[in-house]
DNA sequence: TCTCGTATGTACCAGACGGTGAGTTACGGA
DNA sequence: TCCGTAACTCACCGTCTGGTACATACGAGA
């Protein structure tokens, strides 16, 4: 998995010396600029955030974004698959096999929920990115194997609650992975119009405990109705 | 009210002697701007979009822009009203009182389904505007009796399946509006990062139907699961 | 200790950007 | 027919923006 901070191993081999405080160092360097562009997009969007804001935010100058990164594109393309790159790492760590389908299915759907939750950052350049039509994340190699998890243990909890006559056998397993993850985004990225009509914020903690039973029930309801 | 039509009468108490072609139209400027607005600011998000191209895409000029609207900012916020005033009028239309509760579910699912799915660009709108947190929009006029149609309607469908003894009794109206609007405004939101990690259109009209159904499904499903 | 490439800082630029000053013309009422 | 105002045109402005030329300091290897 990939290590959140900036500052882990970077393994070139000799795992000896290293300096707590370099004056110079690249890697170091490189992943200030990320997190402090991903906090940028992921708050102003591509169009609205600055590259002179972020180098202001920075400990070292805009130069070293250019130097780095090229240009603004490019920062943005960087942060994105960094992002999506540490989401798919997390995803893999699912494991509900142990459990029976509907449980199974169950504890899926709650997890993807607590995961989203967790992550309203990335919900945010995703919902920026699908502004843009997914233009730059288009042929990106951050998306290779994203897929994967999600839907595969989904297949195999279907495909073991069929076996048992207990799910429908017409829904397969990336509709449910789509209502799943409309569910659990829906909430995070249009929280806010929502609760500016329907004065219901989606995010409430109060309400929490309900908002997940109510994703799991509805997946459940959904697969064991014939 | 501005009539939403360039055109359209314009009541001067005489409907007599209408100018069929005026070279000075008040009225018509106004809203070949909000026009040209609406889909520059839906293309772009609110960072993205530029005065100066809107303004060249107008018959008139950009000075236009800042005589009727005053700045960027107020164009926004007045496409925004005008995006949400429409919406409001159309889901006004929605009859499905005469069904039974069962029926009427599945065709309120049904018509939010279509709905989302015929104006993609108000859809944008709100996605744009929940990445500025709704800021624009809190306190808006636009707003009022927005939540009213779509939760009444619900709630009038779920009243009678209880009494019914056909719904459960535990997830109000308003969840149930969530679920539905989840699913078709996801549908619509995050079609491309979809598409780029799961290879799947969910707008794709070979498919629609069957989106639709499970649309239909889903809700029915939860409901009438004890 | 020297050397050379990588990393960094400073100062600056050209063009785009949102916005405006000031004058001009059409129109509708008297 | 004339007049006052609403509607409109044109040229312009100051600032911000992404991006860069250039000088320089550090530090690893010889």
């Amino acid at each position: 998995m990939t290590a959140p901070r900036p500052d882990s191993e970077l393994g070139t081999g000799t795992a000896a010396v290293r300096p707590v405080e370099r004056t110079r160092d690249a890697d170091r360097t490189r992943a200030e600029i990320l997190a402090v562009a991903t906090a940028e997009f992921a708050d102003r969007g591509y169009a609205g955030a600055r590259v002179n804001e972020i180098a202001d935010k920075l400990s070292t100058t805009k130069r070293m974004i250019y130097y780095y990164f090229g240009g603004k594109e490019q920062l943005y393309v960087a942060v994105l698959e960094q992002a999506y790159g540490r989401i798919r790492a997390l995803e893999q760590q699912v494991d509900v096999e142990h459990l029976e389908p509907v449980a199974a299915l169950r504890e899926l759907a709650g997890l993807t929920f607590d995961h989203h939750e967790a992550h309203p950052e990335f919900i945010r350049l995703v919902s920026i990115e699908n502004i843009h039509r997914a233009e730059h994340l288009a042929g990106s190699p951050a998306l290779a194997g994203l897929a994967a998890p999600a839907v595969d243990v989904l297949s195999a909890i279907l495909q073991r609650g069929r076996a048992d006559g207990l799910f429908r056998d017409d829904v397969d397993a990336l509709d449910v992975h789509q209502v799943i993850s409309a569910f659990c985004v829906f909430r995070t990225a249009n929280r806010h119009t929502f609760r500016a009509i329907f004065d219901r914020d989606m995010l409430d903690p109060a309400t929490r405990a309900h908002q997940r039973r109510l994703l799991g029930d509805l997946v459940v309801a959904h697969l064991t109705t014939r």
